[in-house]
DNA sequence: CTACATACATACTGGTTGGTATGTTAGCGC
DNA sequence: GCGCTAACATACCAACCAGTATGTATGTAG
């Protein structure tokens, strides 16, 4: 009857199966709702995926992954000055999907929190996940170091372990809130932060 | 047979409940699991809670609660340096319940992050106690302040709300990453940023 | 046009879930 | 000791779960 489309079909289960899990987490996410959501039955589901696991696994990989590196790690790539990028970054997030973090968290964090202390392969993954993020920011930071943007005693490392800590501490907080005003504020705290990192001006 | 003491029997099932959804949360939680752990049955424990979402609120509000206070937010209130008090507390979080945030995550980030967008009673409960904790913070820094501690400049409501999120995010990275290394490495970027609160020294 | 594999849909299964109905025992007022 | 209730234990239930077995239609190679 209809026209076959496998990539599509196995596409819209894994958009399903993410819109499910940012909302219930993976445990509790049914794979019932998912294939309801999805408008596609059983059959669909376990001939592109084997188990619940691997569909959640999908996810991340595939999913997340992406998003999460276009959102966080890919825009620092070329940007001189770090923090200046970085401050445009938070303002564009909260601005643009201020609301959906708001309502569903950061489904990075969501992930996280709950699947590491269960599922090491989850665990695991997600962490590659942090680390690529991390490093993203480490190197931009570095740069700027050598531009002379970032003050040169800052430890890029510690210093990225520490924003990307906050920024999903900030998502979390403005989450459980429902208040979108509590997550500007927590920003506010963070760009102080990251004003303590630029180098101060030559000419004085 | 056994002699009873129906308050202890209650805690004990608050105790395994805690247990139970602090490491799969409170939707995968399973009662028969909580029940072999605390050695009772059905019977108990619902004679003593009608439901599992009650079994749930009185974690919240009888274990969690408390234990986050007391942690906290009562040993802010009589100190004279808000900022010396706070390293304290991280030093003596991470060097003693280090392994359980490690392995276990922070309970109440934990079920503020899952069940936020799934239930608003819990939602409510523990918003309540985040709300405790910052204020706690905040009053700590306004007297801070007044003793000439803390930077005049400092708000001290919006930097609660940013400590406490960074607080919960290096928690969370560490949970993550299952490495106490990177919680103390976090724990810096943390320690930066309070030092920037402090005063400056009146004689220099 | 045939043959076969891919891509699904439908129907079903065993196990687990939260919750309940019933049974039993302990403690306590009298 | 009697009688009642609180404090449990045991047995059971419908609903839902992930997963499977089977059926069917589509696309494609020959």
């Amino acid at each position: 009857m209809l026209a076959r489309n496998p990539d599509q079909t196995r596409k819209t289960l894994l958009e399903a199966a993410y819109e499910e899990i940012r909302h219930y987490g993976f445990q509790a996410a049914s794979l019932s709702r998912i294939l309801t959501k999805a408008g596609l039955t059983k059959g669909a589901l376990y001939h592109h995926f084997p188990t619940k696991l691997a569909l959640g696994y999908a996810v991340v990989d595939e999913v997340i992954h992406e998003e999460i590196l276009n959102c966080w790690a890919t825009p620092l790539a070329d940007c001189e000055d770090p923090v200046d990028c970085l401050v445009n970054l938070l303002q564009k997030a909260a601005e643009g999907a201020g609301r959906e973090f708001i309502e569903m968290g950061c489904p990075l964090n969501n992930l996280a929190q709950e699947m590491s202390p269960v599922d090491e392969g989850f665990r695991q993954k997600l962490g590659h996940i942090y680390t690529l993020w991390r490093q993203a920011l480490a190197n931009a930071l570095a740069r700027g170091q050598e531009n002379g943007k970032v003050r040169p005693d800052v430890n890029p490392a510690a210093a990225s372990i520490f924003i990307v800590a906050a920024i999903e501490g900030c998502l979390g907080m403005a989450k459980n809130a429902r208040d979108i005003n509590l997550l500007f504020e927590c920003g506010e705290g963070l760009l102080h932060y990251l004003d303590t990192l630029r180098a101060k001006p030559l000419n004085l």
